[in-house]
DNA sequence: GATTATTCGTTAACATGGTAAGCATATCCG
DNA sequence: CGGATATGCTTACCATGTTAACGAATAATC
Protein backbone atom coordinates (compact mmCIF):
# COMPACT_ATOMS: atom_id res chain seq x y z
CA UNK A 1 0.00 0.00 0.00
CA UNK A 2 2.41 2.81 -0.91
CA UNK A 3 0.31 4.94 -2.71
CA UNK A 4 -1.47 7.59 0.01
CA UNK A 5 -2.39 9.69 -1.98
CA UNK A 6 -5.87 9.44 -2.03
CA UNK A 7 -5.90 10.78 1.66
CA UNK A 8 -6.41 14.54 0.36
CA UNK A 9 -7.91 17.40 1.64
CA UNK A 10 -11.14 16.58 -0.58
CA UNK A 11 -13.91 20.11 0.23
CA UNK A 12 -16.56 17.29 1.49
CA UNK A 13 -17.62 16.52 -2.07
CA UNK A 14 -21.61 16.30 -1.72
CA UNK A 15 -21.48 13.52 -0.20
CA UNK A 16 -21.53 14.13 3.41
CA UNK A 17 -23.00 13.65 7.37
CA UNK A 18 -25.71 11.74 7.19
CA UNK A 19 -25.84 10.42 3.83
CA UNK A 20 -23.26 7.58 4.60
CA UNK A 21 -20.34 7.16 2.70
CA UNK A 22 -20.82 4.89 -0.06
CA UNK A 23 -18.70 2.42 1.45
CA UNK A 24 -20.17 2.45 4.79
CA UNK A 25 -23.76 2.09 3.80
CA UNK A 26 -25.96 -0.54 5.42
CA UNK A 27 -27.10 -2.25 2.09
CA UNK A 28 -23.27 -2.15 0.83
CA UNK A 29 -22.17 -3.91 4.18
CA UNK A 30 -24.59 -6.66 3.84
CA UNK A 31 -23.89 -7.37 0.47
CA UNK A 32 -20.45 -7.37 0.78
CA UNK A 33 -20.40 -9.67 4.05
CA UNK A 34 -22.68 -11.90 1.93
CA UNK A 35 -20.83 -11.93 -1.07
CA UNK A 36 -17.93 -12.99 1.36
CA UNK A 37 -19.62 -16.36 2.57
CA UNK A 38 -20.52 -17.05 -0.69
CA UNK A 39 -18.30 -17.45 -2.39
CA UNK A 40 -16.85 -20.03 -0.62
CA UNK A 41 -19.80 -21.94 -1.04
CA UNK A 42 -20.90 -21.59 -5.16
CA UNK A 43 -17.83 -23.37 -6.43
CA UNK A 44 -18.32 -26.17 -4.60
CA UNK A 45 -22.47 -26.18 -5.58
CA UNK A 46 -21.15 -25.34 -8.66
CA UNK A 47 -19.56 -29.15 -9.22
CA UNK A 48 -23.19 -30.51 -8.21
CA UNK A 49 -24.49 -28.71 -10.64
CA UNK A 50 -26.42 -26.54 -8.45
CA UNK A 51 -26.69 -22.75 -8.24
CA UNK A 52 -27.35 -21.01 -4.84
CA UNK A 53 -30.97 -20.77 -5.36
CA UNK A 54 -31.34 -24.41 -6.52
CA UNK A 55 -29.48 -25.29 -3.42
CA UNK A 56 -32.26 -23.12 -1.72
CA UNK A 57 -35.23 -24.54 -3.11
CA UNK A 58 -33.72 -28.27 -2.01
CA UNK A 59 -32.95 -27.25 1.13
CA UNK A 60 -36.15 -26.17 2.11
CA UNK A 61 -37.83 -29.17 0.60
CA UNK A 62 -35.64 -31.53 2.82
CA UNK A 63 -37.25 -29.93 5.99
CA UNK A 64 -40.59 -30.76 5.55
CA UNK A 65 -41.75 -33.64 2.85
CA UNK A 66 -44.01 -31.72 0.32
CA UNK A 67 -45.33 -27.44 0.37
CA UNK A 68 -47.12 -25.62 -1.88
CA UNK A 69 -45.05 -23.34 -3.89
CA UNK A 70 -46.31 -20.46 -2.33
CA UNK A 71 -44.64 -21.92 1.30
CA UNK A 72 -42.00 -22.64 -0.46
CA UNK A 73 -41.46 -19.19 -1.92
CA UNK A 74 -41.41 -17.77 1.37
CA UNK A 75 -39.35 -20.32 2.88
CA UNK A 76 -36.88 -20.18 -0.01
CA UNK A 77 -37.01 -16.41 0.14
CA UNK A 78 -37.70 -16.87 -3.50
CA UNK A 79 -40.12 -14.64 -5.13
CA UNK A 80 -42.93 -16.68 -7.36
CA UNK A 81 -41.56 -15.89 -10.55
CA UNK A 82 -38.07 -17.02 -10.12
CA UNK A 83 -38.92 -19.84 -8.27
CA UNK A 84 -41.59 -20.96 -10.87
CA UNK A 85 -38.66 -21.33 -13.32
CA UNK A 86 -36.45 -22.64 -10.93
CA UNK A 87 -38.89 -25.30 -10.42
CA UNK A 88 -39.23 -26.22 -14.29
CA UNK A 89 -35.59 -27.04 -14.31
CA UNK A 90 -35.37 -29.43 -10.98
CA UNK A 91 -38.27 -31.19 -12.33
CA UNK A 92 -36.63 -31.54 -15.59
CA UNK A 93 -33.91 -33.01 -13.91
CA UNK A 94 -35.83 -35.67 -11.91
CA UNK A 95 -35.41 -33.45 -8.62
CA UNK A 96 -38.58 -32.25 -7.69
CA UNK A 97 -41.64 -33.70 -8.19
CA UNK A 98 -45.13 -31.25 -8.99
CA UNK A 99 -48.76 -32.43 -7.92
CA UNK A 100 -52.01 -31.02 -7.95
CA UNK A 101 -53.95 -31.51 -4.89
CA UNK A 102 -57.82 -32.22 -6.40
CA UNK A 103 -59.58 -29.68 -3.77
CA UNK A 104 -58.07 -26.83 -5.11
CA UNK A 105 -56.23 -26.96 -8.54
CA UNK A 106 -54.87 -23.93 -8.52
CA UNK A 107 -52.03 -24.95 -5.89
CA UNK A 108 -49.04 -26.95 -6.61
CA UNK A 109 -47.65 -29.49 -4.22
CA UNK A 110 -43.94 -29.66 -4.83
CA UNK A 111 -41.98 -32.46 -2.84
CA UNK A 112 -38.25 -34.08 -3.47
CA UNK A 113 -37.68 -37.25 -5.62
CA UNK A 114 -35.55 -40.24 -4.14
CA UNK A 115 -32.74 -38.42 -6.60
CA UNK A 116 -33.11 -35.12 -5.22
CA UNK A 117 -33.06 -36.13 -1.76
CA UNK A 118 -29.91 -38.15 -2.64
CA UNK A 119 -28.11 -35.52 -4.36
CA UNK A 120 -29.26 -33.44 -1.02
CA UNK A 121 -27.10 -36.05 1.11
CA UNK A 122 -23.82 -35.84 -1.30
CA UNK A 123 -23.83 -32.06 -0.53
CA UNK A 124 -24.36 -31.93 2.72
CA UNK A 125 -21.08 -33.12 3.76
CA UNK A 126 -19.25 -30.39 1.88
CA UNK A 127 -21.88 -27.43 2.67
CA UNK A 128 -20.66 -28.57 6.71
CA UNK A 129 -17.65 -27.92 5.77
CA UNK A 130 -17.65 -24.77 4.87
CA UNK A 131 -19.79 -23.68 7.69
CA UNK A 132 -17.57 -25.19 10.03
CA UNK A 133 -14.96 -23.24 8.39
CA UNK A 134 -16.86 -20.01 8.78
CA UNK A 135 -17.80 -20.77 12.09
CA UNK A 136 -14.35 -20.57 13.03
CA UNK A 137 -12.83 -18.01 11.01
CA UNK A 138 -15.44 -15.67 12.86
CA UNK A 139 -15.52 -17.08 16.42
CA UNK A 140 -18.78 -18.94 18.05
CA UNK A 141 -18.88 -15.44 20.42
CA UNK A 142 -19.37 -13.02 16.95
CA UNK A 143 -21.25 -15.44 15.26
CA UNK A 144 -24.22 -15.57 17.79
CA UNK A 145 -24.02 -11.66 17.89
CA UNK A 146 -23.97 -11.62 14.49
CA UNK A 147 -27.03 -14.09 14.02
CA UNK A 148 -28.92 -11.88 16.58
CA UNK A 149 -28.17 -8.84 15.47
CA UNK A 150 -29.54 -9.43 11.85
CA UNK A 151 -32.39 -11.58 13.11
CA UNK A 152 -33.48 -8.45 14.77
CA UNK A 153 -32.66 -5.68 11.97
CA UNK A 154 -35.09 -7.83 10.06
CA UNK A 155 -37.73 -7.76 12.51
CA UNK A 156 -37.41 -4.26 12.66
CA UNK A 157 -37.35 -3.46 9.28
CA UNK A 158 -40.33 -5.81 8.58
CA UNK A 159 -42.73 -4.17 10.04
CA UNK A 160 -43.64 -0.43 10.09
CA UNK B 1 -49.27 -33.86 9.19
CA UNK B 2 -50.73 -37.78 8.99
CA UNK B 3 -48.03 -39.03 6.65
CA UNK B 4 -45.72 -40.57 8.68
CA UNK B 5 -43.52 -42.58 6.65
CA UNK B 6 -40.19 -40.26 5.53
CA UNK B 7 -39.67 -40.83 8.98
CA UNK B 8 -37.88 -44.40 8.33
CA UNK B 9 -34.65 -46.26 8.83
CA UNK B 10 -32.72 -43.79 6.82
CA UNK B 11 -29.66 -43.21 8.76
CA UNK B 12 -30.70 -40.17 10.29
CA UNK B 13 -32.54 -37.99 7.40
CA UNK B 14 -29.36 -35.90 6.93
CA UNK B 15 -30.17 -32.89 8.01
CA UNK B 16 -29.08 -32.03 11.78
CA UNK B 17 -26.87 -30.57 14.36
CA UNK B 18 -23.72 -28.69 12.79
CA UNK B 19 -25.91 -27.79 9.89
CA UNK B 20 -27.59 -24.86 10.31
CA UNK B 21 -31.80 -25.12 9.99
CA UNK B 22 -32.55 -23.43 6.73
CA UNK B 23 -33.72 -20.14 8.34
CA UNK B 24 -30.71 -19.83 10.39
CA UNK B 25 -27.82 -20.02 7.88
CA UNK B 26 -25.79 -17.15 7.52
CA UNK B 27 -25.96 -16.42 3.83
CA UNK B 28 -29.93 -16.69 4.55
CA UNK B 29 -29.75 -14.31 7.41
CA UNK B 30 -28.02 -11.84 5.48
CA UNK B 31 -30.04 -11.95 2.30
CA UNK B 32 -33.19 -11.28 4.45
CA UNK B 33 -31.39 -8.31 6.36
CA UNK B 34 -30.58 -6.58 3.01
CA UNK B 35 -34.05 -7.24 1.45
CA UNK B 36 -35.80 -5.71 4.57
CA UNK B 37 -33.79 -2.69 3.77
CA UNK B 38 -33.81 -2.45 0.27
CA UNK B 39 -37.71 -2.84 -0.29
CA UNK B 40 -37.58 0.73 1.38
CA UNK B 41 -35.33 1.98 -1.64
CA UNK B 42 -36.15 0.05 -4.81
CA UNK B 43 -39.59 1.81 -4.71
CA UNK B 44 -38.37 5.13 -4.53
CA UNK B 45 -35.27 4.83 -7.01
CA UNK B 46 -37.54 3.22 -9.66
CA UNK B 47 -39.90 6.21 -8.95
CA UNK B 48 -36.55 7.91 -10.90
CA UNK B 49 -36.01 5.55 -12.99
CA UNK B 50 -33.22 3.87 -11.48
CA UNK B 51 -32.62 0.42 -10.58
CA UNK B 52 -30.76 -0.31 -7.32
CA UNK B 53 -27.48 -1.07 -9.29
CA UNK B 54 -27.34 1.88 -11.19
CA UNK B 55 -27.85 4.19 -8.28
CA UNK B 56 -24.81 2.10 -6.89
CA UNK B 57 -22.77 2.99 -9.49
CA UNK B 58 -24.10 7.25 -9.66
CA UNK B 59 -23.29 7.15 -6.15
CA UNK B 60 -19.75 5.66 -6.53
CA UNK B 61 -19.19 8.41 -9.38
CA UNK B 62 -20.01 11.39 -7.33
CA UNK B 63 -17.64 10.37 -4.84
CA UNK B 64 -14.52 10.99 -6.87
CA UNK B 65 -14.72 12.68 -10.60
CA UNK B 66 -13.65 10.11 -12.98
CA UNK B 67 -12.37 6.71 -12.73
CA UNK B 68 -11.54 3.61 -14.73
CA UNK B 69 -14.37 0.64 -15.27
CA UNK B 70 -12.09 -1.44 -13.22
CA UNK B 71 -12.23 0.75 -10.34
CA UNK B 72 -15.57 1.50 -10.47
CA UNK B 73 -16.44 -2.11 -10.83
CA UNK B 74 -14.99 -2.54 -7.23
CA UNK B 75 -16.23 0.52 -5.80
CA UNK B 76 -19.90 -0.04 -6.64
CA UNK B 77 -19.16 -3.80 -6.32
CA UNK B 78 -21.13 -4.69 -9.47
CA UNK B 79 -18.57 -7.37 -11.63
CA UNK B 80 -17.09 -6.29 -14.79
CA UNK B 81 -19.70 -7.67 -17.13
CA UNK B 82 -22.96 -6.35 -15.44
CA UNK B 83 -21.39 -3.21 -14.79
CA UNK B 84 -20.54 -3.15 -18.85
CA UNK B 85 -24.15 -3.33 -19.62
CA UNK B 86 -25.10 -0.84 -16.60
CA UNK B 87 -22.93 1.57 -18.15
CA UNK B 88 -23.99 1.45 -21.98
CA UNK B 89 -27.52 1.89 -20.10
CA UNK B 90 -26.41 5.07 -18.67
CA UNK B 91 -24.72 6.17 -21.11
CA UNK B 92 -27.64 6.22 -23.36
CA UNK B 93 -29.58 8.17 -20.84
CA UNK B 94 -26.88 11.02 -20.47
CA UNK B 95 -25.97 10.65 -17.35
CA UNK B 96 -22.60 9.32 -17.71
CA UNK B 97 -19.86 9.82 -20.24
CA UNK B 98 -17.14 7.18 -21.24
CA UNK B 99 -13.82 8.71 -22.38
CA UNK B 100 -10.76 6.51 -24.32
CA UNK B 101 -7.34 8.22 -22.55
CA UNK B 102 -4.60 8.01 -25.27
CA UNK B 103 -1.68 6.20 -23.34
CA UNK B 104 -3.85 3.37 -22.32
CA UNK B 105 -6.54 2.78 -25.04
CA UNK B 106 -7.72 -0.25 -23.33
CA UNK B 107 -9.02 1.50 -20.69
CA UNK B 108 -12.34 3.70 -20.19
CA UNK B 109 -12.64 6.86 -17.83
CA UNK B 110 -16.30 7.47 -16.56
CA UNK B 111 -17.44 10.12 -15.71
CA UNK B 112 -20.91 11.59 -14.38
CA UNK B 113 -22.43 13.68 -16.30
CA UNK B 114 -24.14 17.24 -15.81
CA UNK B 115 -27.26 15.60 -16.11
CA UNK B 116 -26.16 12.47 -14.03
CA UNK B 117 -24.99 15.23 -10.95
CA UNK B 118 -28.35 16.23 -11.04
CA UNK B 119 -30.05 13.19 -11.08
CA UNK B 120 -28.19 12.31 -8.20
CA UNK B 121 -28.90 15.82 -6.45
CA UNK B 122 -32.96 15.10 -6.83
CA UNK B 123 -32.56 11.23 -5.24
CA UNK B 124 -30.20 12.12 -2.28
CA UNK B 125 -32.44 13.81 -0.20
CA UNK B 126 -34.92 10.86 -0.48
CA UNK B 127 -32.20 8.29 -0.06
CA UNK B 128 -31.07 10.54 2.88
CA UNK B 129 -34.58 10.24 4.51
CA UNK B 130 -34.45 6.30 4.31
CA UNK B 131 -31.50 5.86 6.02
CA UNK B 132 -32.99 8.26 8.92
CA UNK B 133 -35.96 6.12 9.17
CA UNK B 134 -33.91 2.70 8.95
CA UNK B 135 -31.21 4.48 12.01
CA UNK B 136 -34.04 5.32 13.34
CA UNK B 137 -36.05 2.56 13.28
CA UNK B 138 -32.47 0.10 14.66
CA UNK B 139 -31.31 2.93 17.04
CA UNK B 140 -27.76 4.36 16.57
CA UNK B 141 -26.76 1.72 19.16
CA UNK B 142 -27.08 -1.63 17.09
CA UNK B 143 -26.59 0.13 14.25
CA UNK B 144 -22.85 1.41 15.17
CA UNK B 145 -22.39 -2.84 16.41
CA UNK B 146 -24.38 -3.96 13.12
CA UNK B 147 -21.54 -2.17 10.90
CA UNK B 148 -18.76 -3.24 13.22
CA UNK B 149 -19.60 -6.92 12.79
CA UNK B 150 -20.18 -6.92 9.36
CA UNK B 151 -17.47 -5.21 8.37
CA UNK B 152 -15.20 -7.72 10.43
CA UNK B 153 -16.51 -10.58 9.28
CA UNK B 154 -16.21 -9.67 5.54
CA UNK B 155 -12.67 -8.93 6.79
CA UNK B 156 -12.01 -12.19 8.03
CA UNK B 157 -13.85 -14.28 5.45
CA UNK B 158 -12.24 -12.63 2.55
CA UNK B 159 -8.79 -13.29 3.56
CA UNK B 160 -8.24 -16.81 3.60
C1' DG C 1 -76.42 -19.46 -8.39
C1' DA C 2 -74.41 -15.78 -11.46
C1' DT C 3 -71.31 -11.97 -10.81
C1' DT C 4 -67.49 -10.22 -8.77
C1' DA C 5 -63.35 -10.32 -6.27
C1' DT C 6 -59.23 -13.05 -4.59
C1' DT C 7 -55.88 -16.29 -4.78
C1' DC C 8 -52.15 -19.30 -6.91
C1' DG C 9 -49.16 -20.12 -10.10
C1' DT C 10 -47.26 -18.82 -14.49
C1' DT C 11 -45.58 -16.04 -18.36
C1' DA C 12 -43.59 -11.72 -20.15
C1' DA C 13 -40.18 -8.16 -20.31
C1' DC C 14 -36.32 -6.03 -18.85
C1' DA C 15 -32.17 -5.74 -15.83
C1' DT C 16 -28.59 -7.97 -13.30
C1' DG C 17 -25.49 -12.05 -11.46
C1' DG C 18 -21.89 -15.42 -12.71
C1' DT C 19 -18.72 -17.85 -15.62
C1' DA C 20 -16.22 -18.32 -19.74
C1' DA C 21 -14.56 -16.70 -23.93
C1' DG C 22 -13.39 -12.92 -27.15
C1' DC C 23 -10.71 -8.77 -28.72
C1' DA C 24 -7.90 -5.14 -28.60
C1' DT C 25 -4.09 -3.00 -26.59
C1' DA C 26 0.04 -3.09 -23.43
C1' DT C 27 3.77 -5.17 -21.38
C1' DC C 28 7.49 -8.85 -20.95
C1' DC C 29 11.35 -10.92 -22.41
C1' DG C 30 14.35 -13.45 -25.16
C1' DC D 1 12.29 -6.23 -32.92
C1' DG D 2 8.71 -9.72 -32.17
C1' DG D 3 6.29 -13.38 -30.32
C1' DA D 4 4.34 -14.87 -25.87
C1' DT D 5 1.69 -13.00 -21.80
C1' DA D 6 -0.99 -10.16 -19.32
C1' DT D 7 -4.50 -6.57 -18.82
C1' DG D 8 -9.05 -3.97 -19.56
C1' DC D 9 -13.24 -4.19 -21.23
C1' DT D 10 -16.92 -6.36 -23.81
C1' DT D 11 -19.90 -10.31 -25.52
C1' DA D 12 -22.18 -14.53 -25.00
C1' DC D 13 -24.90 -17.63 -22.41
C1' DC D 14 -27.63 -19.20 -18.99
C1' DA D 15 -29.90 -18.39 -14.42
C1' DT D 16 -32.09 -15.30 -11.36
C1' DG D 17 -34.25 -10.61 -9.61
C1' DT D 18 -38.17 -7.39 -10.12
C1' DT D 19 -42.46 -5.74 -11.61
C1' DA D 20 -46.63 -6.26 -14.19
C1' DA D 21 -50.12 -8.78 -16.27
C1' DC D 22 -52.47 -13.08 -17.26
C1' DG D 23 -55.38 -17.32 -16.70
C1' DA D 24 -57.42 -20.73 -14.21
C1' DA D 25 -59.64 -21.84 -10.08
C1' DT D 26 -61.74 -20.70 -5.82
C1' DA D 27 -64.06 -17.72 -2.48
C1' DA D 28 -67.11 -13.88 -1.49
C1' DT D 29 -71.23 -11.15 -2.24
C1' DC D 30 -75.66 -10.34 -3.29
Amino acid sequence: MSTERRRQAQPAPVSNRDFPDFEHSLPMLLLRAREAVMERFRPMLRGFGLTEQQWRVIRALVESSGMDASELSAASYIKPPSLSRILQNLEGRGLIRRRKPRRDRRRARIALTARGRQLFGRVVPHSREHYSAIAQALGAEKMAELYALLDETRKRLELE
